[in-house]
DNA sequence: GTATTATATGAACATATGTTCATATAATAC
DNA sequence: GTATTATATGAACATATGTTCATATAATAC
């Protein structure tokens, strides 16, 4: 691994120092697409926060009103409905009005298995 | 589902509104252990900004230095040297030192593994 | 020893983000 | 129509977070 001497690459009129063009390149070519990339790491971020991965997490096994999730979170019920909008604009989340209740619920059985790998992951 | 009253759930001296206190329950018995959650949800967080995603993203096909990732993400190498340590901090990635430069990769199977779930979720 | 290169890190600062509070909407019961 | 219940939402505010800048560390070449 001798060659990780430097080199030079033009990008926008402006120098960048690399270290290794060639890695750097494969890395460029190998890449998902932007807008996947923007997509996955914006699922990830929502998933970020502990109290929206528990309500998710809860959702998993059971249909919940705002109410439930309330209680089992121990939020306020706006603070509950404020990040089950985001949930649901990424689609991780649906919901279904029974008169004044509404249900939320896991949007499709993938997205309980993207927690169920994630699950496992840590557990090993 | 015309079982929707209201009930009371006394919890930690305060009185606490639950429509479906049997969900609620059923939701606590089932959930993942708070150490679980919170290493998960971290992880996500962690996955959750474009730029971290994206350098963990490019480990997926090569090992790269500080220097490599600088020059792909576009980011200055204090940067990237930042956001590696966090992704370090969670065993996301490994590194290995030859000579003055510091080589990055994925820290094992199981993430990438992550990954490429991730990215079949959002290519259905 | 000094000079250079690659990386790491602490503090500061600007921006992003989550919760609260007040208020709005939407359905039901009367 | 009014009263009540469940949920949604905008603005404000406090906290978290990412990047920059200056500086430190660590290895190599001489």
């Amino acid at each position: 691994m001798g060659n990780a001497r430097a080199k030079i690459l033009e990008e926008d009129g402006c120098q960048v120092r690399v270290v290794h063009l060639d890695r750097v390149e494969k890395a460029r070519r190998e890449m998902i697409s932007e807008r996947e990339l923007e997509r996955l790491s914006l699922i990830y971020k929502v998933l970020g926060d502990p109290n929206r991965f528990k309500m998710v997490m809860a959702l998993r096994n059971v249909e919940m009103c705002v109410c439930d999730l309330a209680a089992f979170t121990g939020l306020s019920e706006s603070a509950v409905s404020h990040q089950l909008r985001r949930l649901k604009d990424l689609a991780l989340v649906k919901s279904r009005r029974d008169g004044p209740i509404i249900y939320y619920a896991l949007d499709d059985e993938h997205v309980s298995g993207l927690l169920d790998v994630g699950l496992e992951h840590i557990r090993e």
